[in-house]
DNA sequence: CCGCGAAGTCAATGCTCGGTGACTTGGACG
DNA sequence: CGTCCAAGTCACCGAGCATTGACTTCGCGG
């Protein structure tokens, strides 16, 4: 049992964001309910529309994504494949955030805008800069790729793919987006 | 201007069908209302429960999905990844059906089990038919890549992709279904 | 021209949700 | 021990939804 709840708004306001994070990457925006955030938390919802203004708030505050991809410049190709592979798993493998994103992006213009935002932004630079040529439509490829495994892997729950471990992720999926990094371009 | 619309029952069934695909597709399930399927129709809303029996009926009768890939066996390399591109692109970019089930299993397990089941049932043992080994793991990535390669595109429209005809998605990714096909497995 | 069944309408019901504002309670501090 | 403000609760809107069942209207066959 945690300690009793004291009234620390600076807790429940970070055990409200974690709870909406799992919600939401759980069961998308629209099926979330501010009652069973409160409900987690042991809570009254009002709360929630207290501390963070109202649901889209909250969402946009629990879902905002960080990707930190790591310098990919000099990187033998082996260690580039290990390198995206390992840092686009671990970002859906633990970690809710993409997975709130990537199920709320399905069904609203503003979170897909969110989410393509941080894909390109974020992940954009770093990848571009390892391309030869055509960066946006190589980068674009890579993220098509990440964000189809996510979705095999979480939200379609593809057997063959939801028990492939990091390594078998690594070997089958590293030449891939390597390939769209610095393979040949298509004619 | 149509034809005044006659008292046909068979034609608003279908009507209200393909209208409720488009809404679905572009809304996904939560956020289409049966008032607003009506209204495309120009009908009410209650005909629709009356025809298919509730909005859960409607949607798996309008996004039912029928993937139809050719036969595989016995072409080369390049011809197979023609007719993989040409066949997943046909049906995401003409035909509403896989729309809808993507936007909608992002938030329901039903429709994920049904997107699922189509890829695994479907298109599953067609691609298996041409791998050499871990036919589940294969198939599964291909539709990772395909299921990804759709939301990159219609659901995100990260421009890079949304702007690639066929010809550049088949330079692109003919190479990457391909080898998860038919290429080395890792290790 | 009439009547009857199918096609379509209408109003109402019950439910859930997000959000609001007044209220109560806890605890730190003097 | 008492005060006082932040933390939390409560009851309550107003809106939108799917679904229901009784009603009305169309149009075809006789």
């Amino acid at each position: 049992m945690p300690p009793p709840r004291g009234r620390d708004a600076a807790r429940t306001r970070a055990d409200l964001l974690t709870a909406a994070r799992t919600l939401f990457a759980r069961d998308g925006y629209d099926r979330v309910t501010l009652r069973a955030v409160g409900d987690v938390v042991g809570v009254d919802p009002a709360l929630v529309v207290r501390y963070f203004g109202g649901k889209a708030a909250l969402f946009s505050e629990a879902a905002r994504l960080e990707i930190d991809l790591p310098d990919l410049r000099g990187l033998d190709p082996e260690a580039m494949a290990d390198a995206l592979v390992d840092r686009f798993v671990a970002l859906f493998d633990s970690g809710d955030h993409l997975l709130a994103l990537l199920r709320t992006a399905a069904t609203s213009p503003e979170a897909a805008g969110a989410l393509t935002e941080a894909l390109l932004d974020q992940a954009g630079p770093a990848l571009a800069a390892v391309a030869p040529d055509h960066p946006e439509e190589r980068a674009a490829l890579v993220g098509s790729q990440v964000v189809g495994l996510a979705f095999a892997r979480h939200v379609l729950v593809v057997p063959a793919i939801a028990a492939m471990d990091r390594d078998r992720l690594r070997g089958w999926l590293g030449p891939t987006l390597v390939g769209y990094l610095t393979g040949p371009a298509p004619v």
